[in-house]
DNA sequence: ATAAATTTTTAGATTTGCCTAAATTTTAAT
DNA sequence: ATTAAAATTTAGGCAAATCTAAAAATTTAT
């Protein structure tokens, strides 16, 4: 497989879990940073190769063969993220960029020893979980923080948006995967929330809430 | 700069270094497998990127920049391949063909923390030297095995081709970087070598010993 | 239900890297 | 010094991945 290949399986791969219907050549285009009729050249060939299943007009969805392919490239490129945090210090808004050119780094062998290097992690830097070798996945239940009611608390577990310009609004907030987060309030006109962090109180915009997810504690 | 401009670029350097004149065209074309046409091309392309220096029918030789970027590319795949020794347990004869895809990811913070994580190592696990990150190469005298006197002990430090099938060879006869080796006796026939390595005298022929690198001892 | 708007596909080009075959230049041999 | 051989370059083409512009299909709105 090309790499271009990989990065629209890839795309389609994340387009399709938020959609249960075939995914929009549009939405690939935006995601590949391509035009909706090289998406469409690009369709025909993945459909030629049986990587996905395509009706004209009707968008496309992945085969069985297909999502594995793409939970691969999935597996490696949080395997990578997970090297990069772990190993190299990198910090967690920085790991995307280079991760996207590791995973098309073609070796089983090797990504299945880094697997190992790294103690078998299920989830990436930023909380998203990392396909097993077979394509299995962990899934945590968690929700996102704008979700919680006043009173709950919550061990914050992943980023929905991983934006560098968030991660960082992150770290300076001091909030990072681990933190307990406690609802104190919620604004009704904005929807903001007034949560408490390692003690410290503050207030946290709905985007921000609705960008952070985490599982229910006490 | 493209893979494949990257690939040229490095199969320039690899023959500049056994010669003094401008590297031929056929010379390029054996080393990245391709044809003489498809160099010229590819030549006339690095020249007007001021990488090279070109003349027709003359070869080409490399700027200081072009040295430079090749130098660096070098580096990349040399550190990799310790990385695939030291910390993912590959053996040395199976790294070559990973880190050529991984020599060509583009990131200086990667390849710098990389190199610190290894603990800046000056030699890749064939023995050949790493360029530092400003591309100075630490040289040691080392001479072939095939050159040694009788009676003379040398401590192998490298090996000048690392195909696999030399590779293995060399692991089944217990030789590794590091083993001190004695010469014993010189076949003036064949000129094969009779040498004594860790206590056991064998016999090797002048094809491996012209493959082997030592620095000599006592 | 029909027209308008949107989405998707097709048609035709472009760029990169490669090829084959032919032409040219250089090198080697007599 | 010519000629033959080898090396190199040029010319013309191909496949992959992309694009723009135009055509076709689908969806939305009145």
């Amino acid at each position: 497989m090309t790499y271009s290949e990989e990065n629209y399986l890839k795309a389609i791969y994340h387009l399709s879990l938020s959609q249960k219907q075939g995914v929009n050549t549009n939405a690939i285009a935006a995601m590949v940073e391509s035009k909706a009729s090289s998406v469409t050249d690009m369709i025909k060939k993945l459909a030629e190769k049986e990587l996905v299943i395509y009706q004209k007009y009707q968008g496309v969805s992945l085969t069985e063969h297909g999502l594995l392919a793409a939970k691969m490239i999935v597996r490696k490129h949080r395997l990578w993220e997970v090297f990069l945090v772990e190993k190299l210090d990198f910090s967690w808004d920085e790991v995307h960029d280079v991760a996207e050119e590791l995973e098309h780094i073609k070796s089983e062998k090797l990504i299945n020893k880094l697997d190992a290097f790294l103690g078998f992690p299920t989830e990436d830097p930023h909380g998203d979980p990392i396909p097993d070798k077979n394509g299995n996945i962990v899934k945590v239940e968690k929700q996102l923080l704008s979700e919680f009611e006043i009173g709950q608390t919550g061990i914050c577990v992943g980023v929905k948006d991983s934006s560098s310009s968030f991660l960082q609004y992150l770290d300076k907030q001091q909030i990072a995967l681990g933190s307990k987060i406690k609802i104190i309030a919620k604004e009704s006109f904005d929807m903001s929330l007034t949560i408490e962090v390692e003690k410290k109180q503050m207030i946290i915009s709905n985007k921000i809430a609705s960008n952070l997810f985490a599982k229910i504690v006490l």
